[in-house]
DNA sequence: CCGGTCAAACAGCGTG
DNA sequence: CACGCTGTTTGACCGG
């Protein structure tokens, strides 16, 4: 497995940047017990995310205590109760918006590079690699069925023309993302390339 | 309320 | 053993 492990640590200054001016306020006061899925400082300003984010009231708070970093141990608490629920963290906006960028910036992360994001986002390193984990298959997936719908597309028994086409995936991307708008956020992968 | 969709977490298997 | 890939499960959201 090749890791790049060469791009500078782009996350860190950003991190550190909107964490020093936004993050201050909110997210040490109530979420210094580090219920990942309670701490986004993005609360007032998109009631979306944060009514995803804060409904986890309802769940069984396995997870909670899991961000000391030790993979594996803390997270699959599922063992531990014999049959707790399994709890489903809503990462923040910001969160997952320094996610995506790392991810532009590479697709794999060294042991070292994937301990720092975790550290920088408060998220355990588990959860960042499974992160990356989903978000390459992800990744893959649509480029494969994008790759299909342009071979339907152009097969010559269906003579749809080019903006037909441009205008489908776009309403779809759309309709796949209209609840994440911080996927709209980066310029890399996949984004241009789908049309 | 229901079905579709997304995404975090998991399981299973392969690889070095 | 740690990590990756692939597919599945699960829980939350939304629109109809």
């Amino acid at each position: 497995m090749e890791m790049s492990g060469t791009a500078k640590p782009l996350t860190s200054f950003l991190i550190e940047d909107i964490l020093s001016a936004k993050d201050s306020a909110t997210m040490d006061g109530e979420c210094c017990s580090m219920k990942m899925d309670r701490c986004s400082p993005w609360e007032e300003e998109s009631e979306k995310l944060s009514a995803h984010a804060y409904s986890q009231e309802s769940m069984i708070g396995i997870q909670t205590e899991s961000h000391t970093s030790s993979p594996g141990s803390s997270e699959s608490s599922l063992s531990s109760a014999g049959k707790q629920k399994r709890s489903r963290a809503a990462f923040t906006h910001l969160q997952v918006l320094e996610l995506e960028k790392k991810f532009n910036h590479q697709k794999y992360l060294s042991a070292s590079e994937r301990a720092h994001l975790a550290s920088t986002l408060r998220l355990t390193e588990t959860q960042v690699k499974i992160w990356f984990q989903n978000r390459r298959y992800k990744t893959k997936r649509k480029q494969q069925s994008s790759e299909v719908c342009k071979d339907v597309y152009r097969a010559e028994g269906l003579g749809l023309r080019e903006d037909v086409i441009r205008s489908s995936l776009i309403s779809s991307f759309c309709k796949a993302y209209q609840y994440r708008p911080y996927l709209w956020d980066y310029s890399g992968a996949w984004g241009p390339m789908m049309w």
